[in-house]
DNA sequence: GTCCCGCGCAAGGAAACCGTCAAGATCGCC
DNA sequence: GGCGATCTTGACGGTTTCCTTGCGCGGGAC
Protein backbone atom coordinates (compact mmCIF):
# COMPACT_ATOMS: atom_id res chain seq x y z
CA UNK A 1 0.00 0.00 0.00
CA UNK A 2 1.04 3.25 -0.92
CA UNK A 3 1.48 5.86 2.23
CA UNK A 4 1.58 9.77 0.93
CA UNK A 5 2.56 12.90 3.51
CA UNK A 6 0.54 15.99 2.78
CA UNK A 7 2.27 19.24 4.24
CA UNK A 8 -0.63 22.16 4.31
CA UNK A 9 -1.95 24.42 6.82
CA UNK A 10 -5.65 24.81 5.48
CA UNK A 11 -7.21 22.03 7.55
CA UNK A 12 -10.10 22.02 4.86
CA UNK A 13 -8.20 21.19 2.04
CA UNK A 14 -5.93 18.70 4.65
CA UNK A 15 -9.63 16.85 5.09
CA UNK A 16 -10.53 16.62 1.79
CA UNK A 17 -7.53 14.81 0.86
CA UNK A 18 -7.24 13.14 3.63
CA UNK A 19 -11.00 11.38 2.95
CA UNK A 20 -9.91 11.14 -0.97
CA UNK A 21 -6.98 9.46 0.02
CA UNK A 22 -7.95 7.32 2.42
CA UNK A 23 -11.11 6.06 -0.14
CA UNK A 24 -8.30 4.93 -2.32
CA UNK A 25 -6.58 2.88 0.05
CA UNK A 26 -3.66 5.25 0.54
CA UNK A 27 -2.28 5.38 4.00
CA UNK A 28 -1.98 9.10 4.87
CA UNK A 29 -0.08 11.36 6.86
CA UNK A 30 -0.81 15.27 7.55
CA UNK A 31 1.70 18.17 9.14
CA UNK A 32 0.77 21.27 8.93
CA UNK A 33 3.64 23.33 9.34
CA UNK A 34 7.39 22.56 7.65
CA UNK A 35 9.20 21.62 11.03
CA UNK A 36 6.30 18.75 11.86
CA UNK A 37 6.18 18.04 7.87
CA UNK A 38 10.12 16.94 7.90
CA UNK A 39 9.50 15.35 11.00
CA UNK A 40 7.05 12.66 10.19
CA UNK A 41 9.09 12.93 6.89
CA UNK A 42 12.06 11.32 8.85
CA UNK A 43 9.99 9.30 11.21
CA UNK A 44 7.56 7.45 8.62
CA UNK A 45 9.37 7.48 5.49
CA UNK A 46 6.38 7.80 3.28
CA UNK A 47 6.23 6.74 -0.39
CA UNK A 48 5.48 10.30 -1.88
CA UNK A 49 4.66 13.90 -0.47
CA UNK A 50 2.29 16.43 -1.25
CA UNK A 51 3.52 19.87 0.00
CA UNK A 52 2.10 23.34 -0.04
CA UNK A 53 4.27 26.29 -1.09
CA UNK A 54 2.56 28.83 1.39
CA UNK A 55 3.38 27.34 4.83
CA UNK A 56 3.42 29.56 7.91
CA UNK A 57 6.39 28.88 9.67
CA UNK A 58 9.30 28.00 6.63
CA UNK A 59 9.43 28.67 3.09
CA UNK A 60 8.82 25.97 0.98
CA UNK A 61 11.50 25.79 -1.13
CA UNK A 62 13.42 24.65 2.44
CA UNK A 63 11.17 22.05 2.92
CA UNK A 64 11.74 20.51 -0.91
CA UNK A 65 15.53 20.52 -0.44
CA UNK A 66 15.35 19.31 3.36
CA UNK A 67 13.50 16.61 2.23
CA UNK A 68 15.74 15.96 -1.21
CA UNK A 69 18.89 15.72 1.48
CA UNK A 70 18.20 12.85 1.97
CA UNK A 71 14.63 10.92 0.26
CA UNK A 72 14.01 10.76 -3.52
CA UNK A 73 10.16 10.05 -3.07
CA UNK A 74 8.52 12.05 -5.62
CA UNK A 75 7.19 15.29 -4.30
CA UNK A 76 4.16 17.19 -5.52
CA UNK A 77 4.34 21.19 -4.89
CA UNK A 78 0.80 23.06 -4.30
CA UNK A 79 0.87 26.60 -4.49
CA UNK A 80 -1.69 29.52 -4.32
CA UNK A 81 0.87 31.62 -6.23
CA UNK A 82 1.42 30.48 -10.30
CA UNK A 83 4.23 32.72 -11.25
CA UNK A 84 6.68 30.68 -13.32
CA UNK A 85 9.74 31.67 -11.31
CA UNK A 86 8.12 29.89 -8.34
CA UNK A 87 7.73 27.11 -10.25
CA UNK A 88 11.23 26.69 -12.38
CA UNK A 89 12.67 27.27 -8.66
CA UNK A 90 10.47 24.87 -7.20
CA UNK A 91 10.91 22.02 -9.85
CA UNK A 92 14.89 22.61 -9.75
CA UNK A 93 15.71 22.10 -6.01
CA UNK A 94 13.66 18.76 -6.38
CA UNK A 95 9.79 18.85 -6.86
CA UNK A 96 8.51 16.30 -9.50
CA UNK A 97 5.37 18.65 -10.23
CA UNK A 98 3.66 21.73 -9.63
CA UNK A 99 -0.10 22.22 -8.78
CA UNK A 100 -1.60 25.55 -9.16
CA UNK A 101 -5.12 26.78 -6.56
CA UNK A 102 -7.58 26.34 -7.12
CA UNK A 103 -6.76 22.51 -8.39
CA UNK A 104 -9.70 19.91 -9.40
CA UNK A 105 -9.23 17.03 -6.83
CA UNK A 106 -9.18 14.18 -9.73
CA UNK A 107 -6.63 16.18 -11.28
CA UNK A 108 -4.22 16.18 -8.21
CA UNK A 109 -5.33 12.32 -8.13
CA UNK A 110 -3.95 12.13 -11.60
CA UNK A 111 -1.12 13.42 -10.94
CA UNK A 112 -0.66 11.53 -8.01
CA UNK A 113 -0.90 7.99 -9.74
CA UNK A 114 1.99 9.15 -12.32
CA UNK A 115 4.05 9.48 -9.95
CA UNK A 116 3.19 6.54 -7.51
CA UNK A 117 3.55 4.55 -10.85
CA UNK A 118 6.98 5.92 -11.34
CA UNK A 119 7.60 4.33 -8.26
CA UNK A 120 5.51 1.67 -8.25
CA UNK A 121 7.87 -1.68 -9.55
CA UNK A 122 10.39 -0.64 -7.45
CA UNK A 123 8.59 -0.66 -3.85
CA UNK A 124 5.58 -2.48 -4.72
CA UNK A 125 6.42 -5.51 -2.45
CA UNK A 126 8.10 -7.44 -5.38
CA UNK A 127 9.07 -10.04 -3.24
CA UNK A 128 6.24 -12.00 -1.40
CA UNK A 129 7.90 -14.55 1.49
CA UNK A 130 5.85 -17.80 2.54
CA UNK A 131 8.02 -19.17 4.86
CA UNK A 132 9.43 -22.68 2.59
CA UNK A 133 9.92 -20.54 -0.62
CA UNK A 134 10.27 -16.97 -1.87
CA UNK A 135 8.83 -15.36 -5.07
CA UNK A 136 10.20 -12.53 -6.58
CA UNK A 137 7.84 -10.89 -8.91
CA UNK A 138 9.56 -8.51 -10.62
CA UNK A 139 12.10 -10.45 -11.69
CA UNK A 140 9.78 -13.62 -11.94
CA UNK A 141 12.26 -16.16 -9.88
CA UNK A 142 10.98 -18.25 -7.14
CA UNK A 143 13.49 -19.81 -4.60
CA UNK A 144 13.07 -22.16 -1.69
CA UNK A 145 14.32 -21.46 1.71
CA UNK A 146 18.09 -21.76 1.46
CA UNK A 147 18.09 -19.95 -2.01
CA UNK A 148 18.22 -23.13 -4.44
CA UNK A 149 16.73 -21.88 -7.70
CA UNK A 150 13.12 -23.36 -8.74
CA UNK A 151 12.44 -23.07 -12.33
CA UNK A 152 8.98 -22.65 -12.88
CA UNK A 153 6.94 -23.47 -16.72
CA UNK A 154 5.12 -20.22 -18.13
CA UNK A 155 2.23 -21.46 -17.11
CA UNK A 156 3.17 -22.75 -13.54
CA UNK A 157 4.61 -19.54 -12.93
CA UNK A 158 1.19 -17.26 -14.10
CA UNK A 159 -0.73 -19.39 -11.81
CA UNK A 160 2.08 -18.88 -8.93
CA UNK A 161 1.76 -15.40 -9.60
CA UNK A 162 -1.99 -14.78 -9.53
CA UNK A 163 -1.88 -16.50 -6.08
CA UNK A 164 0.84 -14.39 -5.05
CA UNK A 165 -0.93 -10.94 -5.56
CA UNK A 166 -3.46 -12.42 -3.37
CA UNK A 167 -1.35 -13.27 -0.99
CA UNK A 168 -3.08 -14.91 1.92
CA UNK A 169 -7.01 -14.84 0.31
CA UNK A 170 -8.67 -17.19 -1.33
CA UNK A 171 -8.88 -16.86 -4.96
CA UNK A 172 -11.81 -18.75 -7.11
CA UNK A 173 -11.43 -21.32 -9.61
CA UNK A 174 -13.27 -19.24 -12.21
CA UNK A 175 -10.40 -16.28 -11.65
CA UNK A 176 -7.77 -18.38 -11.87
CA UNK A 177 -8.78 -20.13 -14.78
CA UNK A 178 -9.36 -16.51 -16.37
CA UNK A 179 -6.54 -14.66 -15.62
CA UNK A 180 -3.83 -17.94 -16.23
CA UNK A 181 -5.98 -19.20 -19.57
CA UNK A 182 -8.30 -16.51 -20.33
CA UNK A 183 -12.12 -16.31 -20.30
CA UNK A 184 -13.28 -18.73 -22.71
CA UNK A 185 -11.51 -21.64 -20.14
CA UNK A 186 -13.25 -20.60 -17.09
CA UNK A 187 -14.98 -24.29 -16.75
CA UNK A 188 -11.95 -26.44 -17.16
CA UNK A 189 -11.29 -26.76 -13.39
CA UNK A 190 -9.48 -29.85 -14.64
CA UNK A 191 -5.87 -27.82 -15.31
CA UNK A 192 -6.27 -26.26 -12.48
CA UNK A 193 -5.65 -29.18 -10.29
CA UNK A 194 -2.92 -30.82 -12.63
CA UNK A 195 -1.06 -27.70 -12.61
CA UNK A 196 -1.52 -27.11 -8.89
CA UNK A 197 -0.07 -30.64 -8.20
CA UNK A 198 3.04 -29.58 -10.06
CA UNK A 199 3.30 -26.59 -7.99
CA UNK A 200 3.07 -28.56 -4.96
CA UNK A 201 5.49 -30.79 -6.31
CA UNK A 202 8.30 -28.11 -6.91
CA UNK A 203 7.28 -25.78 -3.89
CA UNK A 204 6.00 -27.91 -0.73
CA UNK A 205 8.27 -29.44 1.93
CA UNK A 206 5.56 -32.54 1.53
CA UNK A 207 3.40 -32.41 -1.44
CA UNK A 208 0.94 -34.53 0.16
CA UNK A 209 0.30 -31.88 2.43
CA UNK A 210 0.35 -28.74 1.79
CA UNK A 211 1.29 -25.81 4.07
CA UNK A 212 0.80 -23.07 1.32
CA UNK A 213 -0.73 -23.56 -1.80
CA UNK A 214 -3.93 -24.64 0.09
CA UNK A 215 -7.32 -26.02 -1.36
CA UNK A 216 -10.54 -24.36 -0.77
CA UNK A 217 -12.89 -27.04 -1.23
CA UNK A 218 -15.78 -25.85 -4.36
CA UNK A 219 -13.94 -22.33 -3.86
CA UNK A 220 -10.61 -22.33 -5.16
CA UNK A 221 -7.19 -21.83 -3.33
CA UNK A 222 -5.29 -19.68 -1.39
CA UNK A 223 -1.43 -19.10 -0.82
CA UNK A 224 -0.66 -19.13 2.90
CA UNK A 225 2.43 -17.46 4.46
CA UNK A 226 3.29 -19.02 7.60
CA UNK B 1 23.18 13.83 -23.37
CA UNK B 2 19.82 13.75 -23.34
CA UNK B 3 17.59 12.96 -26.38
CA UNK B 4 14.21 14.81 -26.88
CA UNK B 5 11.90 13.86 -29.30
CA UNK B 6 9.02 16.89 -29.61
CA UNK B 7 5.94 15.99 -31.53
CA UNK B 8 3.50 19.10 -32.29
CA UNK B 9 1.83 20.64 -36.09
CA UNK B 10 3.01 24.05 -35.00
CA UNK B 11 6.03 24.85 -37.00
CA UNK B 12 6.23 27.98 -35.17
CA UNK B 13 6.72 26.29 -31.72
CA UNK B 14 8.70 23.48 -33.23
CA UNK B 15 11.22 26.11 -34.13
CA UNK B 16 11.29 27.80 -30.57
CA UNK B 17 11.71 24.36 -28.80
CA UNK B 18 14.31 23.34 -31.20
CA UNK B 19 16.85 26.47 -30.25
CA UNK B 20 15.88 26.63 -26.57
CA UNK B 21 16.62 22.85 -26.02
CA UNK B 22 19.79 22.58 -28.82
CA UNK B 23 21.29 26.01 -26.74
CA UNK B 24 21.13 23.67 -23.52
CA UNK B 25 22.33 20.47 -25.06
CA UNK B 26 19.57 18.27 -25.54
CA UNK B 27 19.66 16.38 -28.77
CA UNK B 28 16.16 17.39 -30.74
CA UNK B 29 14.33 15.28 -32.70
CA UNK B 30 11.39 16.42 -33.82
CA UNK B 31 7.93 15.48 -35.44
CA UNK B 32 4.78 17.03 -36.97
CA UNK B 33 2.03 14.20 -36.46
CA UNK B 34 1.24 11.23 -34.34
CA UNK B 35 2.53 8.97 -37.05
CA UNK B 36 5.80 10.08 -38.02
CA UNK B 37 6.43 10.43 -34.19
CA UNK B 38 5.86 6.51 -33.56
CA UNK B 39 8.32 6.36 -36.22
CA UNK B 40 10.64 8.90 -34.80
CA UNK B 41 10.73 6.69 -30.96
CA UNK B 42 11.17 3.54 -32.46
CA UNK B 43 14.25 4.44 -34.53
CA UNK B 44 15.93 7.26 -32.13
CA UNK B 45 14.50 6.10 -29.07
CA UNK B 46 14.72 9.38 -27.04
CA UNK B 47 15.13 9.55 -23.63
CA UNK B 48 11.88 12.05 -23.31
CA UNK B 49 9.07 12.64 -25.36
CA UNK B 50 6.99 16.25 -25.32
CA UNK B 51 3.96 15.56 -27.57
CA UNK B 52 0.88 17.83 -28.46
CA UNK B 53 -2.59 16.37 -27.36
CA UNK B 54 -3.79 17.80 -30.70
CA UNK B 55 -2.09 16.64 -33.40
CA UNK B 56 -3.44 16.38 -37.00
CA UNK B 57 -3.33 12.81 -37.59
CA UNK B 58 -4.15 10.83 -34.43
CA UNK B 59 -5.48 11.36 -30.81
CA UNK B 60 -3.13 12.48 -29.16
CA UNK B 61 -3.98 9.77 -26.20
CA UNK B 62 -3.28 7.10 -28.57
CA UNK B 63 0.11 8.72 -29.53
CA UNK B 64 1.06 8.43 -25.72
CA UNK B 65 -0.56 4.40 -25.52
CA UNK B 66 1.19 3.76 -28.61
CA UNK B 67 4.79 5.18 -26.92
CA UNK B 68 3.76 3.35 -23.36
CA UNK B 69 3.33 0.12 -25.00
CA UNK B 70 6.94 -0.63 -25.33
CA UNK B 71 8.64 2.14 -23.65
CA UNK B 72 8.92 4.15 -20.23
CA UNK B 73 10.64 7.13 -21.02
CA UNK B 74 8.77 10.06 -19.71
CA UNK B 75 6.17 11.45 -21.54
CA UNK B 76 5.27 15.57 -21.25
CA UNK B 77 1.87 16.52 -22.64
CA UNK B 78 1.34 19.99 -24.04
CA UNK B 79 -2.20 20.76 -25.02
CA UNK B 80 -4.36 23.88 -25.38
CA UNK B 81 -7.31 22.36 -23.78
CA UNK B 82 -7.58 21.95 -19.82
CA UNK B 83 -10.41 20.52 -18.96
CA UNK B 84 -9.72 18.25 -16.22
CA UNK B 85 -11.17 15.25 -17.63
CA UNK B 86 -8.53 14.99 -20.69
CA UNK B 87 -5.48 15.88 -17.99
CA UNK B 88 -6.94 12.94 -15.52
CA UNK B 89 -7.50 10.61 -19.38
CA UNK B 90 -3.69 11.71 -20.41
CA UNK B 91 -1.71 10.70 -16.91
CA UNK B 92 -3.60 7.70 -16.26
CA UNK B 93 -2.91 6.11 -19.98
CA UNK B 94 0.70 6.88 -19.11
CA UNK B 95 1.66 10.68 -19.46
CA UNK B 96 4.06 11.86 -16.69
CA UNK B 97 3.59 15.88 -16.73
CA UNK B 98 0.86 17.77 -18.13
CA UNK B 99 1.21 21.16 -19.31
CA UNK B 100 -1.78 23.74 -20.92
CA UNK B 101 -0.85 26.22 -23.39
CA UNK B 102 -0.34 28.76 -23.64
CA UNK B 103 2.92 27.94 -21.22
CA UNK B 104 6.16 29.85 -20.35
CA UNK B 105 9.00 28.44 -21.83
CA UNK B 106 11.38 28.33 -18.51
CA UNK B 107 8.28 26.49 -16.91
CA UNK B 108 8.84 23.43 -19.85
CA UNK B 109 12.38 23.41 -19.48
CA UNK B 110 12.00 23.33 -15.75
CA UNK B 111 9.75 20.19 -15.84
CA UNK B 112 11.64 18.56 -18.44
CA UNK B 113 14.66 18.81 -15.95
CA UNK B 114 12.99 17.29 -13.43
CA UNK B 115 11.93 14.46 -15.49
CA UNK B 116 15.63 13.83 -16.73
CA UNK B 117 16.62 14.04 -13.05
CA UNK B 118 14.20 11.56 -12.46
CA UNK B 119 15.33 8.69 -15.31
CA UNK B 120 18.48 9.98 -14.26
CA UNK B 121 19.73 7.43 -11.16
CA UNK B 122 18.25 4.53 -12.81
CA UNK B 123 19.50 4.69 -16.25
CA UNK B 124 22.89 6.39 -14.56
CA UNK B 125 24.48 2.99 -13.59
CA UNK B 126 27.52 2.97 -16.62
CA UNK B 127 28.80 -0.11 -15.53
CA UNK B 128 27.09 -3.71 -15.21
CA UNK B 129 29.90 -6.65 -14.04
CA UNK B 130 28.38 -10.09 -14.71
CA UNK B 131 31.78 -11.58 -13.95
CA UNK B 132 33.00 -13.10 -17.25
CA UNK B 133 32.35 -10.01 -19.05
CA UNK B 134 32.13 -6.30 -17.62
CA UNK B 135 29.05 -4.16 -19.64
CA UNK B 136 29.79 -0.28 -19.91
CA UNK B 137 26.66 1.50 -20.46
CA UNK B 138 27.53 4.88 -21.01
CA UNK B 139 30.43 4.42 -23.93
CA UNK B 140 28.73 1.30 -25.38
CA UNK B 141 31.71 -1.33 -24.70
CA UNK B 142 31.99 -4.70 -24.04
CA UNK B 143 34.82 -6.43 -22.32
CA UNK B 144 35.95 -9.69 -21.42
CA UNK B 145 37.26 -10.26 -17.76
CA UNK B 146 40.58 -9.51 -18.17
CA UNK B 147 40.00 -6.38 -20.34
CA UNK B 148 39.93 -7.43 -24.28
CA UNK B 149 37.47 -5.60 -25.64
CA UNK B 150 34.60 -7.39 -27.44
CA UNK B 151 33.20 -5.72 -30.77
CA UNK B 152 29.54 -6.12 -31.28
CA UNK B 153 27.21 -5.08 -34.02
CA UNK B 154 24.59 -2.36 -33.71
CA UNK B 155 21.67 -4.85 -33.21
CA UNK B 156 23.68 -7.23 -30.92
CA UNK B 157 24.52 -4.57 -28.42
CA UNK B 158 20.95 -3.05 -28.23
CA UNK B 159 19.74 -6.27 -27.34
CA UNK B 160 22.48 -6.57 -24.29
CA UNK B 161 21.73 -3.38 -23.43
CA UNK B 162 17.82 -3.66 -22.77
CA UNK B 163 18.96 -6.97 -21.11
CA UNK B 164 21.49 -4.95 -18.72
CA UNK B 165 19.37 -2.25 -17.82
CA UNK B 166 17.14 -5.43 -16.43
CA UNK B 167 20.26 -7.03 -14.76
CA UNK B 168 18.75 -10.17 -13.10
CA UNK B 169 15.11 -9.41 -13.72
CA UNK B 170 13.73 -11.30 -16.97
CA UNK B 171 12.97 -9.96 -19.67
CA UNK B 172 10.27 -11.17 -21.89
CA UNK B 173 10.39 -11.85 -25.66
CA UNK B 174 7.49 -9.21 -26.56
CA UNK B 175 9.29 -6.75 -24.25
CA UNK B 176 12.95 -7.46 -25.96
CA UNK B 177 11.64 -7.60 -29.41
CA UNK B 178 10.09 -4.23 -29.32
CA UNK B 179 12.78 -2.25 -27.95
CA UNK B 180 15.24 -3.46 -29.89
CA UNK B 181 13.22 -3.82 -33.22
CA UNK B 182 10.37 -2.07 -33.02
CA UNK B 183 6.45 -2.78 -31.67
CA UNK B 184 5.90 -4.41 -35.34
CA UNK B 185 8.54 -6.98 -34.85
CA UNK B 186 6.63 -8.69 -31.55
CA UNK B 187 6.46 -12.24 -32.93
CA UNK B 188 9.40 -12.61 -34.90
CA UNK B 189 11.13 -14.43 -31.99
CA UNK B 190 13.37 -16.03 -34.51
CA UNK B 191 15.32 -13.14 -34.42
CA UNK B 192 16.29 -13.23 -30.53
CA UNK B 193 17.52 -16.88 -31.03
CA UNK B 194 19.81 -15.71 -33.50
CA UNK B 195 21.17 -13.08 -31.76
CA UNK B 196 21.20 -14.66 -28.35
CA UNK B 197 23.42 -17.10 -29.92
CA UNK B 198 25.89 -14.58 -31.46
CA UNK B 199 26.01 -12.71 -27.87
CA UNK B 200 26.11 -15.61 -26.43
CA UNK B 201 29.72 -17.03 -28.62
CA UNK B 202 31.13 -13.92 -28.39
CA UNK B 203 31.09 -13.28 -24.50
CA UNK B 204 30.44 -16.66 -22.36
CA UNK B 205 32.93 -18.73 -22.16
CA UNK B 206 31.08 -21.78 -23.02
CA UNK B 207 28.54 -20.51 -25.63
CA UNK B 208 26.44 -24.19 -25.54
CA UNK B 209 26.37 -23.81 -21.36
CA UNK B 210 25.29 -20.20 -20.77
CA UNK B 211 25.96 -18.65 -17.44
CA UNK B 212 25.24 -15.12 -17.70
CA UNK B 213 22.91 -15.34 -20.82
CA UNK B 214 19.93 -17.33 -19.33
CA UNK B 215 17.18 -18.64 -21.32
CA UNK B 216 13.54 -18.68 -19.49
CA UNK B 217 12.03 -21.48 -21.27
CA UNK B 218 8.25 -19.53 -23.11
CA UNK B 219 9.09 -17.08 -20.96
CA UNK B 220 12.08 -14.98 -22.23
CA UNK B 221 15.49 -14.17 -21.24
CA UNK B 222 17.68 -12.91 -18.31
CA UNK B 223 21.29 -11.35 -17.72
CA UNK B 224 22.65 -12.97 -14.50
CA UNK B 225 25.73 -11.83 -12.91
CA UNK B 226 27.71 -13.98 -10.06
C1' DG C 1 -23.68 -49.14 2.99
C1' DT C 2 -23.78 -47.08 -1.45
C1' DC C 3 -23.68 -43.48 -4.74
C1' DC C 4 -21.66 -39.38 -6.45
C1' DC C 5 -18.90 -35.49 -6.90
C1' DG C 6 -14.62 -33.06 -6.34
C1' DC C 7 -9.82 -33.64 -5.88
C1' DG C 8 -5.04 -35.55 -6.55
C1' DC C 9 -1.95 -38.16 -9.44
C1' DA C 10 0.30 -40.23 -13.51
C1' DA C 11 1.26 -40.69 -18.36
C1' DG C 12 1.48 -39.94 -23.34
C1' DG C 13 0.96 -37.64 -27.80
C1' DA C 14 0.71 -33.17 -30.10
C1' DA C 15 2.38 -28.76 -30.40
C1' DA C 16 5.38 -25.08 -29.37
C1' DC C 17 9.84 -23.56 -28.38
C1' DC C 18 14.80 -23.28 -28.69
C1' DG C 19 19.53 -23.61 -30.64
C1' DT C 20 22.27 -24.09 -34.70
C1' DC C 21 23.97 -23.65 -39.28
C1' DA C 22 24.05 -21.51 -43.52
C1' DA C 23 22.56 -19.15 -47.49
C1' DG C 24 20.54 -14.88 -49.57
C1' DA C 25 19.43 -9.79 -49.11
C1' DT C 26 20.74 -5.14 -47.66
C1' DC C 27 23.31 -1.54 -46.28
C1' DG C 28 27.23 1.52 -45.92
C1' DC C 29 31.86 2.68 -47.23
C1' DC C 30 35.59 3.05 -50.16
C1' DG D 1 30.50 -0.31 -58.95
C1' DG D 2 32.57 -3.52 -55.81
C1' DC D 3 33.46 -5.20 -51.25
C1' DG D 4 32.75 -6.37 -46.44
C1' DA D 5 29.93 -6.30 -42.56
C1' DT D 6 25.41 -6.76 -40.93
C1' DC D 7 20.81 -8.06 -40.99
C1' DT D 8 17.11 -11.21 -42.55
C1' DT D 9 15.24 -15.62 -43.69
C1' DG D 10 14.88 -20.61 -44.11
C1' DA D 11 15.41 -25.47 -42.64
C1' DC D 12 16.12 -29.05 -39.22
C1' DG D 13 16.69 -31.77 -34.86
C1' DG D 14 16.26 -32.04 -30.09
C1' DT D 15 13.89 -30.76 -26.17
C1' DT D 16 10.41 -28.86 -23.29
C1' DT D 17 5.83 -27.77 -22.33
C1' DC D 18 0.94 -28.07 -22.78
C1' DC D 19 -3.27 -30.32 -23.12
C1' DT D 20 -5.96 -34.31 -22.49
C1' DT D 21 -7.48 -38.57 -20.60
C1' DG D 22 -8.09 -42.14 -17.27
C1' DC D 23 -8.02 -43.91 -12.67
C1' DG D 24 -8.15 -44.10 -7.57
C1' DC D 25 -9.26 -41.92 -3.29
C1' DG D 26 -12.12 -39.77 0.17
C1' DG D 27 -15.89 -37.21 2.15
C1' DG D 28 -20.72 -35.99 2.18
C1' DA D 29 -25.74 -37.08 1.02
C1' DC D 30 -29.21 -40.22 1.25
Amino acid sequence: MTSVLVIDDETALLRALRINLSARDYTVHTATDGVSGLAVMARDHPDIVIVDLGLPDMDGADVIAGIRGWSTAPIIVLSARGDEAQKVHALDIGADDYVTKPFGMNELLARLRAATRRIGPTTDEPVVDVGDFVIDLASKRVALRGGEPVRLTPTEWQLLEVLARHRGRLVTSRQLLQQVWGPAYESETHYLRVYMAQLRRKLEPDPARPRHLLTEPGMGYRLQDD
